[in-house]
DNA sequence: ACAAACCCTGGAACTGGTTCCACACCCTAA
DNA sequence: TTAGGGTGTGGAACCAGTTCCAGGGTTTGT
């Protein structure tokens, strides 16, 4: 071999083993035309002259790039439930010889869809076949995206002002059972008094409340919603909501957090008032980060599995490059109530 | 517009301007030798028939893919310190137009290089001009990565078992001089007895091993190194480490861990064995993770600029497919050493 | 007035695969 | 013996861009 690799083609290949190049062209597509013996001497010499075929070629003439890109919008860093579904598309894709391309992308839900500034993947033409949308999703980015005829799944928790008309490809889990089976849980463990803390401005935040709200009217049971000013993060909401919790009269016994963010800052602020979780007050939350399993007591948290999300966008993106005019379809994956250590039986 | 978007192709464009195939070509090119008026015509074509450029057929003749492939090898998944990593590499890249795949790869330190079964991006050519290696890198990967001729910069801590005979492009951050300045800071404040607790068999770690005993050594201190038997995880080493730091005489009265992640398995253990931190020992991670700031107190910690590693390997790599016979280099980031709310001045 | 230099433009040839048609060859059946 | 079918093979044409050379027009120089 040379010391610079000068690229070898398939029609030096062909004169190595003295066939045309239809042949060599049908060995790497393994079609069933070649005789035996042509296979083995085509084989050889592609192994003799490391020969690998250019990618770029094919695509062309195949009119696909076998390429997808997971775009995640409006996140300053790769949270590690995105990191997670991203590696639930690619473990999904690399099985069967799709790649996947990370892009990143800001924009404000105001900018009208024709003035969105997209990432190069989606200037060119012909560079992925399709996209798998992440982060928060706005209908301005989807006109936008349609208006390129780009095939498209979004993942759709974190989907924002989209009218229920809205048709796409999309795939989600259920906020509202994991509330609700984690609300029935500690109904089932005595608690009478719970509250649930999260800015419900957000959809998916909404949803989790309903579920909650569900489980509480099945009990005949009051429903109270907590929220605090002008949090600075998730985190910090928890934190500014205990005050507000403990401040209620009769002082509720549990409390259902919107994430596990939330429920991380409430566990913070209540410790910090020397109040233990959960002997004095009882407290789930939602996602199940990594986080949660070493928060002390381990946290029960409503289980998402985020790389089945991943997986299942890419399986539904798949299945609509096969069939462009099929109809929409939207998954919903279940979620898990996992029982650790911050429930209490009263 | 039609219902299903025929590919519109440059000779279309050239038709619709009344120009030819060549001029086009040029205005996508942005070539100064096209005059403002044809330049103007061809603009409004491009934009009358939505026309996108192929990229796969520009690739073909320009033999660059602009495109780079993020490698994580043997991580079960995308811990958010190689996520930031790989937002870093993005975010530069995408300010040059060059695009990122995403790939994953599990392998064994002890598969003979050529056996090594390397993910579908890389068994075709062109599709990638380059590799970023990020996760565990062991010898015989980049064995098997030089007999493809892949150029490739490696993220450098977490490469095991390599001699200093090796030469390639690498960047990396600096170990050493993080816990020096970490343990300098302590006996600052007045420490004498300060232990280092991990798991000294992984490179990186020995390398912050001998930043903290450089410190003691220079301050004639001695220094003590705390294992622990087969832990399950840096949360668990760090638990276990606990006891062993507790049971010296004298007691110490800092601790200095390989990571945040040892030294939140510290801090729980510590705390659990009612010991509060700073008040009854103080502590130091490595790595500033996000939820360093979150600990209560937040952990003093050495901050490494995640994303500032991704660029730069962005930003080496370019160099390298630019210059292909440079010699290699070597880049070392400095680490910053914060000060939160885990060190207690004695 | 003519040559030289410059700017702009058109399009053939090219990149490295895939596709498809023509054809050679062998075997079987009538 | 001839027709018919199946298998295997070669290579021209193709895809959608880029490159480059030839050539036309205009300006500048002598």
């Amino acid at each position: 071999m040379e010391a610079v690799p000068r690229k070898t083609t398939i029609r030096e290949v062909a004169q190595a083993a003295s066939v045309g190049i239809g042949t060599i062209s049908r060995v790497l597509n393994s079609s069933s035309q070649v005789s035996r013996e042509t296979r083995a001497r085509v084989m050889e010499a592609i192994r003799r002259l490391g020969f690998r075929p250019n990618a770029q070629a094919r695509r062309i003439l195949k009119r696909r790039a076998e390429m997808v890109c997971f775009l995640l919008s409006n996140r300053d860093f790769l949270h590690p439930f995105h990191a997670r579904i991203l590696q639930g598309v690619e473990s999904y894709a690399s099985g069967l010889k799709q790649h996947v391309l990370f892009a990143a992308l800001h924009y404000s839900p105001r900018t009208p869809p024709d003035r969105i500034d997209l990432p190069p993947v989606l200037q060119e033409h012909g560079l992925i076949d399709g996209l798998i949308l992440a982060g928060t999703i706005y209908p301005n980015l989807l006109r936008r995206i349609e208006s390129i005829h780009m095939p498209f799944v979004a993942f759709s928790n974190n989907v924002v002002g989209m009218g229920d008309e809205e048709q796409f490809d999309q795939v989600g889990f259920d906020d509202f059972n994991g509330t609700l089976h984690a609300t029935r849980y500690l109904i089932g463990k005595g608690h009478r008094h719970i509250v649930f803390a999260a800015d419900v401005s957000y959809p998916w935040l909404w949803r989790r409340f309903e579920g909650y709200r569900q489980a509480m009217r099945e009990n005949k049971l009051k429903h109270v919603l907590i929220t605090s000013r002008n949090p600075q993060s998730f985190v910090d909401f928890g934190q500014k909501s205990a005050g507000r919790i403990l401040s209620r009269q009769p002082r509720p016994t549990a409390a259902v957090a919107g994430n596990d963010e939330i429920a991380y800052g409430l566990w913070r602020a209540l410790r910090r008032q020397g109040l233990k979780v959960p002997d004095d007050i009882s407290l789930v939350g939602f996602d199940d980060r990594e986080e949660a399993v070493l928060m002390d007591p381990p946290l029960s948290t409503v289980h998402v599995d985020k790389e089945e999300i991943g997986e299942t966008c890419m399986k539904m993106l798949l299945e609509r490059l096969h069939h462009p005019r099929m109809t929409f379809s939207q998954r919903i994956l279940p979620t898990e109530f996992v029982i650790r250590g911050t429930v209490r039986q009263l």
